[in-house]
DNA sequence: ACATGTTCCTTAC
DNA sequence: GTAAGGAACATGT
């Protein structure tokens, strides 16, 4: 039996438990994550989601920057990743522009 | 658009 | 324990 166990905070928990609370098809961002969670620290979000233990259980290509920025990916603000995180989303009717979200009511509130 | 300050967590030494 | 970094945000120029 499979069973998810890591050595993570209650943080990356709570990180990781918003983010796969996001729809197919939508899309949210740090700072949301980050105000569900109770903290303002966005980049802690970044954190957590960076290192992403749960890689492929957290959709944490469906997090994006509260300016509908792509944002960064796996450690970078561009490169192939990034290509690779668009994909994923345009797969899920969430288009993008130039880097940007093309569709700002894709985004997901909690 | 660019630089700076803020804010909080993780990792490394 | 201290220092540095990290996928952001807000503000001022």
């Amino acid at each position: 039996m499979k069973r998810i166990v890591a050595d993570i905070t209650s943080f990356q928990r709570k990180v990781y438990d918003v983010t796969s609370r996001i729809p197919r098809g939508f899309v949210s961002t740090y700072g949301a994550v980050a105000e569900e969670i109770g903290c303002r620290s966005c980049r802690a979000v970044g954190q957590a989601l960076k290192r992403n233990p749960f890689a492929p259980v957290v959709p944490c290509h469906r997090v994006i920057a509260s300016n509908l920025s792509i944002g960064g990916f796996q450690g970078k603000t561009g490169g192939v990743s990034i290509i690779r995180k668009i994909r994923l989303l345009e797969k899920e009717d969430v288009m993008f522009r130039n880097g940007r979200l093309a569709d700002p009511a894709r985004l997901f509130r909690f």
